[in-house]
This record gives structure tokens, C-alpha cells and sequence, in this order.
RNA sequence: GGGCGGUUAGCUCAGUUGGUCAGAGCGCGUGCCUUACAAGCACGAGGCCGCAGGUUCGAGCCCUGCACCGCCCACCA
């Protein structure tokens, strides 16, 4: 059972990622089976749109490491995959590759035929995702993958849409919706972003009818607009403009007669404290114009150029159509003045054109009686929202929330399943494909071009993948799921209308908490892009520092909302951990062999959390304080995992593993091996020590724990198949703080004895008789002789004496000063080292006695508190006392 | 305009009910190729914990204000 002397995670890792799947461990029954728990997480399914980038890797990372921890311990564990076909972000991607390969649009395919061109690209891209998934180690039950245009999940998404419909919840109408040119669809709110850019605001003289010489000056941002006014606002308090009301002005370059109304629409402060109305064009002017009966003249079209209705202009685009506007009201004297003024423009979030308000004809979800019962689920704590403050961002949409336009101009999604009939003209929704109209009975029915709204059916998601509206038994068992891990950037587009749609359609929340993740930044904390050239190709450095090490890099900067910075150097000291661990299997294994242990016969996994060394009559200081640390690892993790704090459970086993047991254990080990009293007993248990800490490593680095888990352990009857399936290390197990006390002192007193070897290197005057020059010989030196620190610790050959420790101390002290020689000089510095923390105790004795005999303190401070302090004081006083001893031997 | 988060060692970050919390990784300095690991070992240097007040016996930690940095939301033409 040698192990290679390198370190190659990729000569294992793939092997272990298929026979993993192959062994069907993370496929959970569709039964709840009796005293499990049941935990299940559907994943935030990856768009179709191409490969996964690296915040989906850190994404899948703290799922799968919550989800191969709940494994272990037991719980019934479901871990949902799929895919989402993200209608026009896969849409655009697929008609761009069409227009660059085959130079075609896809009105040249048809329908149709386009959509079969999707389909193939889905097949394609979204095996690609799966494999990458794979290769990631994420513990999917891939046998209940999902892609959002299932059969399945479409009829979950033409339920909704139908009771939706049925419940008044669900309308068609004219409405101003925005418009992406570019795309040719309309767009909810959300999907449009605003930057704000350096414009103008231009000032622009109307004149007055039949008040000669008069003009009225309307301030706006969007000239070409104004051929579609259909009137002028004023505010109803202005009296500057008092003299205006009832009146009508003339717009100028189209000549229209319009009249000037009253409205709190314009603000006196603003601009010239005149508004142009522009019903067709602008949201606000819309709601004016219902308000005020306004005619509404669309003067720009779905492609951006102006309309017949903008006369001479008509056919420009609307940009080049506000540089013709301006010129010719310059030219007309009508132009009072240009403004410099910044505006934010709304854009496609998709393409990044700017989106048009326009008028049309679309579907609406109506969001008010949906959002009510998800702001008390998450006000009442059914749903948890990790980190809280984002509780707060959600509840202040979710209280403004507006009607969803769900309906998309778009070729690739969910059609949606009403059908416009030929002879009455009404509609109907159906669950299923109507062969009449239900109004007046017509044949000559059609289906509604549009599709819905990608999010629609996301927003389905934790309860279409599990069989819903089907009573499956695995809706039974893993809904609501227990816990959502994603991003704030959809935390609207996607979270919240989860818990709406999961409220309404399932009468339960979709989810018990929802844990938001951080995004992944470089190593200066810029954000990743493309243009900056900065990203991080997740199988790249998979294939340079393996998957391990990439996952608990991102593992180390991973806690709720937290931002990772995730550099090379990152990357590059968790390889070092990995090689660190493979190492310490190595010299494990060699020494396993030198005394003839084989592998280690697991059985039931033990309990306890570790076993002591079986050594007649005796616990060796080094087992007791290991499995203290075990434990205390154990338990940390534990609350470290139900925190979804994943940086703290890195930090607990490299801790534990790195510095507790390679730098300290196992050194010790080594000596108890070379002074030859039952060498196999110690290597035995240090195998076991190892063994348990590989499982409570396995969530964070399932592969490496896996490889060497295999190799230590014998196959048995009774040993799962896989480290995957084995119980993970429970907290619980005995504390033995008496072990961590005396370990910690004699560390350091090894570390002071360290340190003064390298001070005597610099004064040459001072040698010290059989220093040891490392650290595995300066154990040994100080073991050697009988008086030296481990034994004076111990009080004995192994076991400590627990009344002879301040007596032990004091020897130790005294071992150092007399048996190694100190110079004074040395002293001296043992003597300062002393006295700093004497002073540190004085000052916290003095301050703790002080907060006892503070009478507010005591009457204010709850009694756990006062108590609390009672006790550290105690033990700082005895503490006190030690160090004293110390320093008076020193001074012999 | 509203809201949220950040500011701790040269760099990237921990620090969970105020009291052994001044820490980690990387980097840096010194000494070690020691038969598990040089992707390593040992030791060390380095920080008015953004600034100014306040509460407290005691403040990276709580309160107030300020200064930068970042993010989200918003229909002010």
C-alpha cells in the first residue's frame, strides 16, 4: 500500500467522480425513510447559453460541501441538477453562431426549424455543463436532472399559467412596456438595467395659440419624442403658468394643436416646470395621459425608426431623428438652450441596446396578491434569508412591486397556451391544445406567438423538477426543500418569485432558507469579465492545481454575502494542503508497513471520535490531546456548517490536520516509534486518528479523502463502499481540556526552547550542548532524557499526574536551565518571555477584580456573565501562580 | 433620491453574543536538502484594527458623526 511519491490529483480524480455515480450514493429513495432527515436543495439551474464559469463553480462548491456533510451524517440527502433554457439569452446566442456560420437569420429558418437548431445546441452545451459538473466533484443525483422545457416541467408551467388565468391573476392588455429594438420583445422591468451617461437636456420653445409672441418652454432629454406630444403639463400650483391653463399650444415642426393641462406630473423645480406629454413614449407621460384622456401618437416603431405618424421624419432612426429635430428647431429659433445633464438610460440587460418604452400589446402576471403571503413567509421565518440584510433588500421590492410583463416576442421557451380565435375574437387558455374556441365554438383558433417570460418557469423550479402538479412521492418527501444556495444578482428574478409562484401553486414555501453567496473576484478584488481578461476558467486550473485544491481555495473566502478574492497563490498554498495531507498518507502507510499493520479494519465507524492508544495501563498525553482536538475540530465544523460559514470549516481542518496533527502528533509519534515501546500501537492509532480526520475533510476535498480513504481502509462487510456514505466525525465526544491544557504548555515550551536555539546561532559566544537542529530531533532531544519536557509533563513515562503539574512546570523550567546549559543571556529572555504575560495577567487579573466589585456591573450583568468571569479570573490567578514558579526557578 | 456592505500586517482576508482576538494564507528575513512532504521544517520581523467623538471598569467588536471604496434599487421630464 505504497503511495506515489507525487502528488497528481488528475490521475485519480476523474476515476472517483464516475465511480461515484456509478455507485448510485447520491441518488436518495423517493420514501422518506424513518429516522432520517431529510434535506434536499435543488440547484440553481446553469443557462444552456455555453460552459460554467468559475462563480458557478464556487457555487456548487458550498452545496456540495453542505451536501456531502449531511450525507455523512446521515440524512437523507437529495441534491437536484439541472438546466435552464434560459429563452433569450439562449436565443441570442444561438442566432449569433446562425448569422456567423451560415450567415442566416433565423426568420430564413423558420420557426420551426429554429427551434429544432436550439434544441441541438442544448443537447450539445448542456452535456458540456453536465460533464464540467461531473469533473467538479458536485454530488448530484443526476438521475432526476431537469431542463426547464421537460415535458414534465412544461406542464407544470401551463398549470400555473392556467390557474393563474382562471384566478384573475393573469391579463392581456395594452400597456407601455419596454421594448428592446434589438431583441424585438418586450422586457420586464428587471431585465432592463440603467446606466447612468453624460446627456442633454434641451430647452424648447412651444408656442402659444392665439396668444401672439407667447411661448411655453418644455425642458426634456428626448427631442424626437415631441412629435408624438399630445400635450403640455404644468403643475396646477405654478402660477407662472397660470395664465396657460385651459389654453392650447402649437408643437412645433408637426404643427399639431395640443392643449396644456394641469398635473402633479410636472414638478416646478424641475427644468422649466413644463412637461411634455408623450402618452406613446414615456411611462410616466403614459399613466398622465390615461389621467387626462390624451391621445397617444406612436412616432417610433418596434424597430426604433420613427413612424409615419413623425411626417418628414419618418423611417429615421431615433437617434438620427433627435439630431434632424434639433436642427430644425434651431433653425426655427424654437431652441432656447442646450443643457449638459446626466441621465440614466435604460438598457437591454441582454444586449445592452437601449430600450424603448412602447405601447403593446402583452401578457401580465398581477404581482400584488402574490407578494403579500411571500413577505409574511420570510417576515414570519418560515424562509430564512442568510446573510439577514438581504431580508431587507427583498421586503423593500417586493413592497414596490409592480405587475410582471411575462409575455416574450421570442421563438425558444414555454408558447404560451392561449389561443386568439379567428371568428369572435376572444381567447382561450387551456391546459390543453383546444381544437375550437371555447367562446362561440370556431375551428379557426390560433396559439399565441409568444412565449413566456424565461423566469416563469425558474420560478416553478423546486416543485415542476419534483413531479408538481403530480403528487409524486418525491414532492412528498423533499418539498419544500430545505435549503437554496445562489446569488443576490437574482434574487428578484429568481428567489422571490420562487416563494411566490411555490406559495401559490403548492400552498407552501419552496424553501427553508435561502443562503446567498458572494461573487468571485481576482486577486485585487476586481470583478471578473471578459474584457478585463481576468477570469478564471474553472477546468483550466482544475488541470493545474486539481479539483480539490481549487474547491477549497474558493472554500476559504466562502461565507453568507461574502465576496472571494481567489488568486493563483490561493490556488496554489491549497495544493500545497492537499500534498500536505497525501504526504502525511504517505509516511502513514510506510509506517503502517514497517511494523506489519495491513490496512485498517473499519468496521462500524467508531463512535468516539477517536481511539486512545492501547498501551498497557496507559493514555500517551499526545492521544488524549489529539482526540481532543478531534473533537473539537468535529464540533467546530458542525457550526461552522450550519452557518454556512465555509471558510471557517477550511480553516478548521487545514488547522487541524496541518498544524495539530503533521506538526505536532506526528512528530511525536515518530519519537514514541523510535523509543521502540509498542510501536504498532501508536502507529495504529495514529492511522486512526487519520482516518477520522479524512471524512471530516471529505465534504470540502472529496477526491484526495476518497483515494487515500480507499487505500487505509480494509474492505469489509461492514465498511461502506465509499468515504462518501461513511458517517462523518459528530461532535459530542468527550472534551479533555485537562490534555489541551498540559499539550499547550508543553508546546510552548518547545517553542521557547526553538527559539532560543536560533537566538544562540546568532551569538556565537553561547553554544548549547546537543540542540537538536530540527524540529522532529528537538522533540527527541527533549524526550531523550528522562527529565526532559514530555516526561516532566507527563509526570511519568506516559501518563500524566495531575496533582504533580505545577511541580512538573517548575522541573521542566528548571530541566531547561540546568540540563541544556542556558547562558545568562538565555535566560534573560526565558525570564522576559515570563514577564510580558505576567504583566498581561496582572492587567486582566486587576481589571476582571475591578468589573467583580463594580456594583452597577453586578446588578446589570446577567449572573452566566459574572459567573463567566469568576472563572477565567480563577484561572488567570492560577495561572499567575505557575508563571511566578517559573520565573523563581529561573532565577536559581 | 433611497437602501446595503466594506475600511484590521506589504497583498488577499478571518476575528459569531464587548474581557488570552491582535490572527491565517501568501510575501519578507534567518537557519535547515532531516529516509512523509523544499508544494517542506523551525524561528522571526511587520499592525495608533479608516478618522473623530461617545457608552463602559474595559471597545476591531456597541452608539453618533465624518472620509474614502464598492454594490443594489428608483418612471424626476
Amino acid at each position: 500500500m505504497t503511495l506515489e511519491k507525487v502528488y497528481e490529483p488528475q490521475r485519480f480524480e476523474p476515476r472517483w467522480a464516475e465511480a461515484w455515480i456509478a455507485g448510485g450514493y447520491f441518488t436518495p429513495p423517493e420514501k422518506k425513510q424513518d429516522g432520517r432527515e431529510v434535506f434536499s436543495l435543488v440547484i440553481p439551474p446553469p443557462n444552456v447559453t455555453g460552459s460554467l464559469h468559475i462563480g458557478h463553480m464556487l457555487e456548487h462548491t458550498e452545496i456540495d460541501a453542505t451536501i456531502r456533510w449531511r450525507r455523512m451524517r446521515g440524512d437523507q440527502t437529495l441534491w437536484l441538477p439541472g438546466q435552464d433554457h434560459a429563452g433569450i439569452a439562449t436565443q441570442m446566442v444561438v442566432e449569433r453562431a446562425l448569422r456567423e456560420k451560415e450567415g442566416l437569420s433565423r426568420h430564413d429558418l423558420g420557426r420551426e426549424e429554429f427551434v429544432r437548431r436550439v434544441w441541438q445546441w442544448k443537447e450539445q452545451y448542456g452535456g458540456a455543463i453536465i460533464h464540467q459538473m461531473k469533473r467538479t466533484g458536485a454530488s448530484c443525483d443526476w438521475t432526476r436532472n431537469r431542463f426547464t422545457l421537460d415535458p414534465g416541467l412544461s406542464r407544470a408551467v401551463r398549470e400555473t399559467f392556467v390557474r393563474l388565468y382562471e384566478k384573475g391573476l393573469i391579463y392581456r392588455g395594452e400597456y407601455m412596456v419596454n421594448w428592446c429594438p434589438r431583441c424585438h420583445t418586450a422586457l420586464s422591468d428587471l431585465e432592463v438595467v440603467h446606466e447612468e451617461a453624460p446627456g442633454n437636456l434641451w430647452h424648447i420653445r412651444y408656442p402659444v395659440k392665439d396668444m401672439p409672441g407667447r411661448f411655453v418652454t418644455v425642458a426634456t432629454t428626448r427631442p424626437e419624442t415631441m412629435l408624438g406630444d399630445t400635450a403640455v403639463c404644468v403643475n396646477p400650483g405654478d402660477e407662472r403658468y397660470r395664465d396657460l391653463h385651459g389654453r392650447t399650444v402649437v408643437l412645433p415642426l408637426v404643427n399639431r394643436e395640443i392643449p396644456v393641462i394641469t398635473d402633479p406630473l410636472a414638478d416646478p423645480k424641475f427644468g422649466t416646470g413644463v412637461v411634455k406629454v408623450t402618452p406613446a413614449h414615456d411611462p410616466n407621460d403614459f399613466e398622465a395621459g390615461r389621467r387626462h384622456n390624451l391621445p397617444h401618437v406612436a412616432v417610433i416603431g418596434l424597430d426604433a425608426r420613427m413612424t409615419a405618424a413623425a411626417g418628414a421624419y419618418a423611417g429615421l432612426d431615433r437617434f438620427e431623428a433627435r439630431t434632424r429635430v434639433l436642427a430644425d428647431l434651431e433653425a426655427q429659433g424654437l431652441l432656447e438652450k442646450t443643457e449638459a445633464y446626466a441621465l440614466s438610460a435604460g438598457r437591454c440587460q441582454r444586449c445592452k441596446t437601449i430600450v424603448e418604452p412602447l405601447v403593446s400589446t402583452q401578457w401580465f402576471c398581477r404581482m400584488k396578491p402574490l407578494a403579500e403571503p411571500a413577505i409574511r413567509a420570510v417576515e414570519d421565518g418560515r424562509i430564512r434569508i442568510v446573510p439577514e440584510s438581504y431580508a431587507k433588500t427583498y421586503f423593500e421590492w417586493m413592497h414596490n412591486i409592480r405587475d410582471w410583463c411575462v409575455s416574450r416576442q421570442l421563438w425558444w421557451g414555454h408558447r404560451i397556451p392561449a389561443w386568439h380565435c379567428a371568428g369572435c375574437g376572444q381567447v382561450t387558455v387551456s391546459r390543453e391544445d383546444p381544437a375550437a374556441c371555447a367562446h362561440c365554438g370556431s375551428p379557426r383558433i390560433e396559439q399565441d406567438p409568444d412565449v413566456l417570460d424565461t423566469w416563469f418557469s425558474s420560478g416553478l423550479w423546486p416543485f415542476s423538477t419534483l413531479g408538481w402538479p403530480d403528487r409524486t412521492a418525491d414532492l412528498e418527501t423533499y418539498y419544500p426543500t430545505t435549503l437554496l444556495i445562489t446569488g443576490f444578482d437574482i434574487l428578484f428574478f429568481w428567489v422571490a418569485r420562487m416563494i411566490m409562484l411555490g406559495i401559490e401553486c403548492t400552498g407552501d414555501v419552496p424553501f427553508r432558507t435561502v443562503y446567498i453567496h458572494g461573487l468571485v473576484r481576482d486577486a485585487h478584488r476586481q470583478k471578473m469579465s471578459k474584457t478585463r481578461g481576468n477570469t478564471i476558467d474553472p477546468l483550466e486550473v482544475i488541470e493545474q492545481y486539481g479539483t480539490d485544491a481549487v474547491r477549497f481555495a474558493l472554500l476559504r473566502g466562502a461565507a453568507p454575502g461574502m465576496d472571494i478574492a481567489l488568486s493563483e497563490e490561493r490556488m496554489a498554498s491549497s495544493r500545497a494542503f492537499a500534498n500536505k495531507i497525501w504526504n502525511a498518507a504517505r509516511f502513514l502507510f510506510l509506517q503502517m508497513e514497517k511494523v506489519g499493520l495491513g490496512q485498517l479494519p473499519l468496521g462500524e465507524p467508531p463512535r468516539e471520535v477517536a481511539k486512545p492508544c492501547a498501551i498497557a495501563g496507559a493514555v500517551p498525553l499526545e492521544d488524549r490531546w489529539i482526540r481532543h482536538k478531534l473533537n473539537e475540530a468535529a464540533a467546530r465544523m458542525e457550526q461552522a456548517q450550519l452557518s454556512y460559514r465555509y471558510h471557517e470549516a477550511a480553516d478548521i481542518v487545514w488547522t487541524f490536520l496541518w498544524d495539530d496533527f503533521c506538526d505536532w502528533y506526528v512528530e511525536i509519534k515518530k519519537l514514541r516509534v523510535q523509543q521502540g515501546v509498542e510501536p504498532r500501537a501508536h502507529v495504529e492509532t495514529m492511522a486512526e486518528t487519520f482516518e477520522l480526520a479524512l471524512r471530516l475533510l471529505h465534504p470540502l476535498m472529496p477526491f484526495i479523502t476518497e483515494e487515500l480513504w480507499q487505500r487505509l481502509a480494509a474492505k469489509d462487510a461492514r465498511r461502506p463502499e465509499s468515504i462518501c456514505i461513511a458517517p462523518c466525525p459528530q461532535p459530542g465526544g468527550a472534551a479533555d481540556e485537562e490534555a489541551a491544557r498540559r499539550f499547550g504548555l508543553l508546546q510552548s515550551m518547545v517553542t521557547a526552547a526553538r527559539a532560543l536555539r536560533a537566538d544562540n546561532r546568532v551569538d556565537p559566544g553561547a553554544r548549547v550542548d546537543g540542540w537538536i537542529e530540527s524540529m522532529s530531533t528537538d522533540v527527541q532531544s527533549v524526550a531523550a532524557s528522562e527529565a526532559a519536557v514530555i516526561d516532566a509533563l507527563a509526570g511519568g513515562a506516559f501518563e500524566l499526574n495531575p496533582a504533580a503539574r505545577p511541580a512538573g512546570v517548575r522541573r521542566a523550567a528548571a530541566d531547561f536551565a540546568v540540563g541544556l546549559k542556558l547562558s545568562g543571556a538565555q535566560i534573560d529572555s526565558i525570564r522576559q518571555r515570563v514577564q510580558k504575560r505576567l504583566a498581561e495577567l496582572e492587567k486582566v487579573i486587576a481589571s476582571s477584580r475591578r468589573q467583580l466589585s463594580s456594583g452597577s456591573f453586578i446588578a446589570k450583568a446577567p449572573a452566566h456573565v459574572v459567573e463567566g468571569i469568576r472563572e477565567k479570573l480563577a484561572a488567570y490567578e492560577k495561572e499567575l501562580a505557575e508563571q511566578q514558579a517559573v520565573l523563581a526557578e529561573l532565577g536559581l
